[in-house]
DNA sequence: ATGCAATATTCTTATACAAGAGTAATTGTA
DNA sequence: TACAATTACTCTTGTATAAGAATATTGCAT
């Protein structure tokens, strides 16, 4: 395999589509260090500068970090930064609320059409399927539940209760890091599973969310219906 | 006036810093030529590579776009790009939907305690309120309410019909950029004004939408109350 | 244990050259 | 002479490299 390809494209994109495969492949694995510039620079036949540039759009999109006199280390998915990108459920004030699980099943079974649709995978194909009910200060605030490609998460469904995050498990345990995340919002009226669920007046209006999560590669990783109670809270967005 | 301030950060911040605060003040107006690389480098007695850094960050914060053999040009808010950034709304096959105004009625009046909140004004003061019905194919979607500071917008009331888009009126006529916003969403129960204007339901689950649009020096210039029926279509978000 | 020097890393700045875009001069032709 | 096509030039941003500064870690001597 060569070290670049494409030789048309200018030097540093070459190398930073070369350090990209090997990110997404896993072959560099989130936080673990990368070769210094100057490494880099030697391995690929080119300045530091340029190893240089290659890295600054790397860390642009969001895949490695930097730090002066320490090194670059491809990114993890924390807990802190997975809660924050991807929670976007906000109090009154403005401050991040997020609600913890109160109860939780996990079972494999069939995918709907439309799971297998939006995951990319053969119908009727095996799914895990994650059901959890949430709450802010034991007031139940939201119900979600996230389907899987069983193939691709094996024996998640025996692990036990799951972490509040579930993108940083993603990561650890599956090697399946989520880059970012498209979700479709409508406001509906609860559905009847979910008021029992959520204990609600069957006239109550909610926020549905529909979510695909998806990794660095492109493909959707996880398909998420979730249902939010937005008498208190608010779902916050940043346009620009 | 010096032209650098703060000599303890690198130099290509200080020429950023200088040349935003330029654009922010309106001294280089949306559209107009910035000076050329080499031309910004002996001005402020840098080399070629680091005004062009400079840019490059002004670049990738949006308030510049540059184009090889051409120049480098203030970022200015077209309608397209004004409909992308801040028009959400998609329809199920996920392309946008964009909604035309069906009707628009423009007032002065004094503004409420929230508004003037918003808005930093002092309590009561003059602003400019635009309601509008807005539909997708003769069909209407949503209502929305625009309330801004009749000081910063004279003369706005009686302009007649407004653009779709308001954001490149807002630029072109009163020198007001919007860099960004902030969306608050949550599902209600449509309200009774809104209600009849849309002629639905009293029992109809909408969306409602409040939005404080963001100027590049980094005011509130417009709070904006919307309800959207998200029947046909939603809200679509990416997170990263 | 503490301070200091050595070392490894990223960060900043500068310079040279390449490539794209527009314009004016030049040339060829009727 | 009039006009169109081409050529050459100049202005712009884009790419690549090199050298030194700033920052963090490590090991060693005290």
């Amino acid at each position: 395999m060569d070290k670049r390809a494409d030789p048309t494209s200018p030097l540093y994109q070459q190398v930073h589509d070369a350090l990209r495969a090997r990110i997404v492949s896993g072959d560099l694995a989130p936080g673990v260090m990368l070769p210094s510039e100057f490494d880099l620079a030697a391995y690929y036949q080119v300045s530091q500068g340029t190893a240089r540039k290659a890295l600054t759009k790397l860390e642009l999109s969001g895949l490695v970090e930097r730090h002066q006199g320490k090194g670059t280390f491809v990114a993890t998915t924390t807990d802190a930064t997975s809660l924050f990108h991807f929670f976007r459920l906000r109090h009154r004030d403005g401050s991040q609320a997020i609600p913890q699980p109160l109860s939780e099943t996990v079972r494999k079974r069939a995918a709907t059409a439309r799971e297998a649709g939006a995951l990319c995978m053969a119908g009727r194909a095996p799914v895990v399927e994650i059901m959890r009910v949430r709450g802010v200060g034991g007031v139940t605030m939201c119900v979600e539940q996230s389907v899987l490609d069983a193939a691709i998460f094996p024996g998640l469904k025996d692990r036990g209760t799951l972490p509040n995050a579930l993108y940083p498990l993603y990561q650890r345990s599956y090697g399946v890091t989520i880059a970012r995340a498209e979700e479709q919002l409508r406001a509906v009226m609860v559905p009847a599973a979910v008021a029992n669920l959520l204990t609600l007046a069957a006239d109550t209006p909610v926020m549905e969310v529909e979510r695909r999560a998806i990794g660095i590669s492109g493909g959707v990783m996880e398909f998420r219906l979730s249902y939010y109670l937005t008498k208190n809270l608010h779902y916050a967005v940043s346009l620009r």
